[in-house]
DNA sequence: AATGCACATGAGAATGATTTGCAAAAAGAA
DNA sequence: TTCTTTTTGCAAATCATTCTCATGTGCATT
């Protein structure tokens, strides 16, 4: 199973630099290794609370931003909801919101990324990272 | 100037489409009209209440919905910060913000909506909006 | 295995942006 | 002007997220 060499990646590479690996941030990340959807920190703290009920929500909370910070998730603001979050381990891509069901979608376009880094250097920018979300509605007549 | 002919121009829509046209949303319609840059709610009290001091946060909230619903402008929800707020007179355009400054640039890309376009529609769906942010930073060697 | 201390935690209060309830005020049709 | 429907200001309510602080705990070092 993928979820558990995730898990012992991430908390290797925690442990690394140095960032102490608590049971509550145990429940957390293996949750997070597991997640194969985009859940945010109240799911979170449900899912986690059923390793380890002591966990709270301010834990969670500090614990995605150390996560973050450490590069192992990545946060998602998308439009009018509470933050998502993932795993940083799957390469870079953006996102389709469907904005009746609230999913959301991967994918990644090796053309959009280069035509973005373009565009930038001719404004005289560098990218240091950049955000795409599609909101996206199902078609009904299927293609 | 144009702002007055833009000022002009957004009241008549709002008007067609049955918005009542009251002092307060004057002045925050005037404000937008004039605006260069990319205000956030607060900032268009402070600017509104300058020509109406009746003018309270509320109403500024509930103005800015009221013209969105209504095309006339655009909520810009950037990470980290209230959203900023522009008229939709200016074609589409994605940003490339400027992460030491915070300054905030208009580009559009043809290739880019048209290629999203294709994604979206290869994985079945349609676009509503989207929005592309670009978190740059200025190339200390100019091109 | 015991110790020490810097760091992490839980509970709840605090924050900040945005929304909402309500009674009073005003827009626009008649 | 008058009536009906919206809109407004104010304050209180929400909601996601952060912070405070007293207590608990990783983990490097004995």
């Amino acid at each position: 199973m993928a979820e558990a060499i995730q898990y012992k990646v991430m908390e290797e590479a925690l442990r690394e630099r140095g960032v102490r690996i608590t049971r509550q941030r145990q429940a957390i990340l293996s949750v997070l290794a597991e997640a194969q959807d985009h859940p945010d920190a109240n799911e979170l703290l449900v899912r986690a609370s059923a390793i380890d009920p002591s966990v709270s929500l301010s834990t969670v909370y500090r614990t995605l931003t150390v996560l973050e910070e450490n590069g192992v998730v990545q946060r998602l603001n998308f439009e009018g909801v509470p933050a998502k979050f993932e795993t940083t381990n799957a390469p870079h891509h953006d996102h389709i919101i469907d904005i009746e069901t609230g999913d959301v979608i991967e994918f990644r376009s090796e053309k959009i990324e280069r035509l973005q880094a373009e565009i930038a250097a001719e404004l005289g920018y560098e990218i240091v990272h950049h955000r795409l979300d599609l909101y996206a509605r199902r078609r009904k007549h299927a293609n």
